[in-house]
DNA sequence: ACCTGAACACCGTTCAAGT
DNA sequence: ACCTGAACACCGTTCAAGT
């Protein structure tokens, strides 16, 4: 065997590795951070090496996108299996959690998958898996398809939130609820009255593991109402 | 009266209109057309000048955001009045369509409040009138706290929407149907079942009026029937 | 087939200089 | 007090040139 060169420690340069590469420097330090010329010095290469393995940056974007939705696919499997069939709300609910714990590693893939349209094979096959659990459950089309619209990124396993609690640590724990009182009297008063101590992994912002899942069985609950014919509203 | 010179038609320019015209731009051409050197342009001015009204990009789209959040406020009121108290839900339907009314004249604006953590007061304005709106309905604090965190983003009018039904006009008419129904059964028939001929008034992707209405239907009723101790789940 | 270096057309922002 | 012009340090990307 000859062994090739020894020069092959550098090479091996391909698409899957760019893209991974890619992804573990936005896990690391954020999208922003992410700029050719820093990927390319990461990889031990001039950025302009990694347009021959990808077309552009938004082609490489999609393509982060597109590996870690394969990965969730991977664990989540294709949906509407029997476990669906005796009961789809518990099927569906450990789907989405699954969901869920992928996002939490990739904090920078929901503002991506949300910014852009771009609705890749891995992302369509994924919801092929929500639809399939949905019908094994006894979905009309007609519900079901109203339901993937109402889940909406809930779906795949995260809930951009704008209530930001103040004093939750980030960076403004200086909040003066004497002065907020006068303005916001509600809002004070709750934040008095409800202790948040929950620990901090979150998506965004005040989006914890207790909050989603809240959010996610009332959507749950309605939608099996719904389902069942328990709501007739008009 | 000396009536000042006559360059008073260029000069006037200040902070707020400086936003107006960022928000104008914005509506008219996208978030990414809006360059500080193509705005200073759209006002007849170096792009340096406008460093003297705002602090620096950032700043100024909060301050677009903040503008646009306060015109909302204006139409929406502070929310809790008898209305709320003799019918919470519809109450806080309608404040919650008006938000969405004002969403989707600026598209960008989702994006904007999701991608920054900046929790003006405005915004904070708005959602205390959200809590108001709650408490006079009979929601104990645990309860509406709970509350803000479910309706996350859909409180201020909008909803990431994530699956895009094919076909729906949007630059990509040429599914292939055949192929899809091998790889992704279930959307190929929801697809065939579901007749998507609703109007273009969607942020973003196929979120528009009916399933925005259908998806907020689904948490009131789940959150009036917790209220209410419909729901014992533990 | 893959990588490089220089260059282009953009960014946001600083700074010294004007009035 | 407000505006300007040049400059700086970045972008993504093209292109001709190397091996």
């Amino acid at each position: 065997m000859t062994q090739a060169t020894t020069k092959t420690v550098r090479a091996g340069l391909n698409r899957d590795r760019v893209l991974r590469a890619a992804i573990e420097l936005a896990d690391r330090e954020g999208l922003a951070a992410l700029s050719m010329r820093r990927l390319g010095n990461e990889l031990g290469v001039e950025a302009m090496s990694l347009y021959n393995h990808i077309a552009n940056k938004d082609d490489m974007l999609d393509g982060m996108v597109q590996t870690i939705v394969e990965d969730l696919n991977a664990r989540v499997g294709p949906g509407g299996g029997a476990d669906a069939q005796s009961d789809w709300v518990t099927a569906m609910r450990t789907r989405i959690l699954t969901a869920r714990a992928v996002m939490l590693q990739h904090k920078w893939a929901p503002g991506l998958i949300e910014s852009r349209s771009s609705f890749s094979p891995p992302l369509v096959a994924y919801y092929e898996g929500v639809l399939a659990t949905l019908r094994a459950g006894g979905f009309s089309y007609d519900l079901a398809h109203h339901t993937l619209h109402a889940l909406g990124s809930k779906a795949i396993g995260f809930n951009q939130e704008l209530f930001n609690p103040v004093g939750a640590g980030d960076s403004q724990p200086d909040v003066d609820i004497e002065a907020m009182a006068e303005q916001f009297p509600h809002l004070a008063e709750m934040l008095a009255d409800v202790v948040h101590e929950g620990p901090e992994t979150t998506i965004g912002w005040c989006d914890d593991q207790t909050e989603f899942e809240f959010g996610l069985d009332v959507l749950l609950d309605g939608l099996e109402r719904r389902r069942t014919g328990a709501t007739r509203r008009k």
